[in-house]
DNA sequence: TTGAAAGCGCTAACAC
DNA sequence: GTGTTAGCGCTTTCAA
């Protein structure tokens, strides 16, 4: 439709081409010209044929985001972070191919979608697997020449860009904020060893000790409502003196939250609690529940902006996002 | 690179794409050349040039979804919506561009993006706007040639397929339950207006009296935790009778919930509660809450489906999905 | 049974 | 100032 224009104006497809795209050189045309090209292709709703362009200079303005879903139903961390990733996208008037994986396996299957010839680049977000199996596809995608950036919570290989978050900073964060409101025995519900880390820094700094009846470990499903209720009860019904309590989880604050109610412990008056990830029903909790939280949207903005980096060739580094806080009635 | 295997094996380009696409006619080729050039195929790992391809053929197989933000926060409708989008894309082997809008200039702006040299077709979801001023857009979209499927609450156009739920049959099936459970004297918010003709409708069918005093309405944000809140407080204070309640959200509900037990209302005991959306969080509430919800998964996927047919030439029509009732201690 | 050639829409090097 | 041409990777018609 380059050739329409050209058509209708009985000139040559490049002298369009050249005066849509601002390229006339040194020289230039004659002005009139231009504006009649302008207003020709303006006049006969011109638009660029993206599959032309891809095919002729091999860019795509289109990236590819494949999501391992990560977090509790309804914790909200894959929707923030698509959120900054698309609002990041449009800013770039990128568009983002976006799949879900739920193993290395089923990543595998998308292997044929990814390739320059559909985008410039991916961004692969998720909880990294521990048996790294994700690692060698990966990096021959990545041998391939395909800019990719990861969002996991910690660096997969030095070869992969990864914006982290920094989880043992959440534990002390959050830990932290307990002790400045006055709790001095703050019970830890333990699923990740990073944030747990974080707790032991923020008690230590604050010259306060490390309690084996305080920290609460079991077998069961990691960051689940179920854990909160078992942890209060256990805690509960050993007599367990604690003024505060860190979950890993809203979900698991929750089944805290509720479990003390129903047994008649005040919250914040006798213990206050603080979750992880902000969810949305933090809000419509008994008490609003504080939570500590990476900002998802942050994230995806920044691994976009690192991703059109790496495309346009420059050399990015990992970063980390520190978490935030997000203070309610629980910890009041 | 189909040109590399044909300088590779030194024939013509034409046979390897007659080859590799199982399009050799009635005459065939020699069978060992043909599994030559399949070996060679796998060997340099050769993958078809997407952009080649759209550009040859006018196909893409990548469809555009763009969604209008619906639901409130953490209900997670947006999320199962495309849960059951990129189930079907897979399936399909379609990829599928992602993108927000959150009104119809926003949607305008995506217009560079939504064309035949891009996607296949085009699916659409949000709340019906009011206005209508997403109409025209569409229709000339339409027009176009780009096919369209959209998932609004309600059908748009004539011309546009549309997979919606039924609201009012929402409304009557969590009236109907409550009335299964014995309630007699059933509270509902008024939201939406379709959901409480359902709610009428349950009544009647049951033979119980509609009571303005069990009706609540106010100029509040909608469906939002507060509005829940203040219409538990305003039954309270006015000392209505009453044993049943229906929101139409689940942040209602948890309002309402909320305000009851903190004044000791016991649930179910005392009320029974139900909300709408099924969100994630009726699990985690103090008393866990029943919900009927659409299957926002089942949406996406039969709106892709729909979609699909659509870009094959077929005629399709719109479809109405049911709600699903899901039953949890609140209305024990 | 195999190959040559045109063309999808566009850009860029080069010529005039 | 403006036009010609080659070519991105592929499919398909037609010829051999």
């Amino acid at each position: 439709t380059l050739i329409d224009i050209a058509k209708e104006l009985d000139i040559s497809i490049s002298l369009v081409s050249k005066v849509l795209n601002d390229k006339l050189g040194t020289s230039g045309a004659r002005p009139e010209l231009i504006d009649t090209i302008r207003a020709t292709a303006e006049k006969m709703n011109y638009r660029k044929n993206s599959s032309a362009l891809a095919l002729r200079l091999g860019r795509h303005d289109a990236v590819g985001i494949y999501i391992h879903r990560f977090g509790r139903p309804g914790c909200g961390s894959v929707d923030s972070l698509l959120q900054g990733v698309s609002a990041e996208a449009k800013l770039r008037k990128q568009r983002f191919i976006l799949d879900y994986f739920k193993d290395p396996e089923d990543f595998l299957a998308l292997s044929d979608f990814t390739n320059k010839s559909v985008m410039d680049g991916l961004l692969l977000s998720g909880i990294l697997q521990e048996d790294q199996s994700l690692m060698k596809p990966l990096l021959a995608l990545k041998a391939s020449g395909m800019p990719v950036v990861t969002i996991f919570d910690k660096q997969m290989s030095p070869l992969l860009p990864n914006v982290s978050f920094d989880q043992i900073e959440m534990g002390r964060i959050a830990t932290e904020h307990l002790i400045q409101q006055g709790c001095r025995r703050i019970v830890h519900i333990v699923d990740f060893n990073d944030r747990f880390e974080g707790y032991c820094t923020a008690l230590i700094q604050n010259d306060l000790p490390l309690e084996e009846k305080l920290i609460y470990r079991e077998g069961g499903a990691v960051f689940s409502y179920d854990r909160g209720c078992r942890a209060a009860e256990s805690l509960l019904d050993l007599k367990v003196n604690f003024d505060g309590i860190v979950t890993q989880s809203d979900e698991e604050a929750m089944g805290v939250m509720n479990t003390l109610l129903s047994r008649g412990v005040q919250i914040p008056g006798d213990v206050r609690i603080i979750g992880m990830d902000n969810a949305p029903y933090c809000n419509f909790a008994q008490t609003p529940l504080s939570s500590v939280s990476q900002s998802g949207a942050q994230r995806g903005r920044i691994a976009f902006e690192k991703l059109m980096d790496l495309i346009a060739g420059k050399t990015v580094e990992s970063v980390t996002i520190p978490p935030r806080l997000f203070i309610r009635e629980s910890t009041g």
